[in-house]
DNA sequence: CTGAAAGCGCTTACAG
DNA sequence: CTGAAAGCGCTTACAG
């Protein structure tokens, strides 16, 4: 490969002369300029990143550190970061954490060891390990998503207050009382808000809470499953279930599959996320949406403010239920159901 | 941050020691490895990849460049590549091209400026710019899913032809003769290949081929749901349709729902690689499957047999045909179509 | 087993 | 506007 030396020798300048022209320094003479961009081109130069962020200190590439690439909603945040990072002439290193502590740690070292400019993380765990090592290093971050608690950094977040709100009202405005919850991690600050936000929701609307109605799920499509199952089960089943995420309301429609009953007309169903598939369902999933794209997109500029050393405000972002065929009225939910049993 | 400088100074020792050490070297003695090793720890050091790959010419990184993240055939293709990655000790770099010639060459610059040690590579377009680039400087390279005419790397391909015999075969065994078939573009090899197999197969269950029963989309939902609103108006629109990758079956759906008509039951639809979400519509889809963890896995130990030099063979995976629901009888079919119009 | 020295490919004050 | 020189943080022959 060819290195500046080679693209020196061959423009007959110095080094120094040829870096300037490549680094587009305005202190460069145009007959120097026009030499130097002949001999790039000739040589098919190009520049040994590792060498230039060594000694520049900057490596123009963010790391991205999903919880799951394989969940719709974290790739789209991954394609909406990455072409928010490529605008601004950075490249996005993405990893996947695979829902797991121990990967993101491996991760997170990996990318402080690349020396990435900045990092956006949607987190995991208690904010000890690596997450604790990025912040004590003063590593730019900024977390999407998701929060720890006692981890100061920006934050780029979505309110699921609004949604679960209007999700618990409109079940309840169609006669529903009894409503299901299969709940993401308690290990998640999602999975605690959305858990909070529907107990709430519940008492906004005057409905009892009971315990057996929540499943504790780990956002991923198996514990849907488990989740719809435990709650159908039950001696008095849910009429109208809302899942935390879409991987587990994949999980969930898929047991109401196997029992051989039918989303919408046995069980209502409101999922998390705008997934494209759920408009596809039949009946098609009324979802709490929050808008993933410009998560993604707004994420990426407070990072390149904390890379600025500005000192950004966290973002929280609303939710907000659309309404679609999954949430069928009470009354024939509940007729089918006891049938069906 | 702590360098290598600080952990021999701490541990009393010179940095060709501190160095060995680190790098696991034998030539160490017991007493300097305590040393090093509590300094390391003390110290919180890490080595910085940048200098440490400038000098030894390896980054222990991978660049897996796929051509759309979005798309859950690569999304899971990313994860099992990643993991394969991770196992023998490197870390991938994941872009996204966006199905766009443009984009993958950009991306690739940058995984060649970051010298990566080798690409993963769903190629697109027909082998110039980037892609010229890469092969012409000799960095190890491996093609998975997509080949390029010309371009002579190991790949890690399917053959569809099977699956799309068996597809013809099932729909023609149950009767339709009209067999509708909404391609990927041509600029990419599977693309290519399963439009061949498609029209191969017709012949094999003597079926006449007619050239308005072929779409051709972008392997993208939109062109998925033009290519079946296309098809079925025709004059005499297609009793069964396959589409040739998910995003594409995604969008077919979505129009013969729009058309207010039943997969199953008024069309019949098979779709390319099997979605976890494909099982859950109703019906749920018949498709041609792939391995596509195997995919990844194979794929990843190429291209690490190319980085270590050596010149493994390319690797054909079979494709099989997964019956489920969407595919009912013709007669069906037939009859309700001729009643909808 | 160990240390001093050279060098990977760049950038950046510094002096002119 | 230009060039010589130092140095970013490592690794690796080389000599001992």
């Amino acid at each position: 490969m060819a290195t500046i030396r080679d693209v020196a020798a061959a423009a007959g300048v110095s080094v120094s002369t040829a870096s300037r022209v490549i680094a587009g320094n305005p202190a460069t003479s145009p007959a120097s300029r026009a030499q130097v961009t002949a001999a790039v081109k000739a040589l098919d130069f190009r520049p040994n990143t590792q060498a230039q962020s060594l000694r520049s200190t900057r490596t123009n590439s963010l790391g991205l550190l999903v919880s799951d690439v394989r969940n719709p909603f974290f790739a789209d945040l991954a394609h909406a970061a990455e072409q928010a990072g490529l605008d601004a002439g950075y490249v996005t290193l993405l990893g996947n954490a695979n829902e797991r502590v121990d990967q993101q740690d491996r991760y997170l070292n990996t990318l402080i060891q690349r020396r990435v400019d900045g990092i956006l993380l949607t987190p995991h765990g208690d904010g000890s390990g690596a997450i604790a090592d990025i912040v004590r290093r003063g590593i730019p971050t900024v977390f999407v998503d998701r929060t720890v608690d006692g981890v100061d950094v920006p934050t780029v977040t979505t309110d699921s207050n609004k949604g679960i709100q209007q999700a618990v009202q409109h079940l309840s405005s169609m006669g529903h009382t009894r409503i299901g919850f299969i709940s993401g991690p308690q290990s998640t600050s999602t999975g605690r808000e959305r858990w909070a936000a529907y107990t709430n929701a519940l008492a906004m609307s005057s409905l009892a809470a009971d315990v057996e109605l929540v499943y504790f799920g780990d956002y991923q499509t198996a514990s849907g499953a488990a989740g719809m199952q435990k709650l159908m089960n039950l001696q008095t089943p849910p009429t109208a279930v809302i899942a935390a995420d879409s991987l587990m309301a994949m999980g969930a429609i898929s047991c109401v599959h196997e029992m051989k009953l039918k989303i919408g007309r046995d069980v209502a169903l409101i999922a998390f996320d705008d997934i494209e598939m759920f408009t596809l369902l039949d009946p098609s999933l009324t979802v709490v949406s929050n808008n993933v794209h410009e998560m993604g997109k707004l994420a990426v500029g407070l990072l390149i403010d904390v890379i600025g050393g500005r000192n950004p405000q966290s973002i929280v972002l609303p939710s907000e239920l659309i309404i679609r065929s999954s949430t069928s009225s009470a009354e024939q939910a509940g007729s089918i159901i006891t049938r069906g049993h």
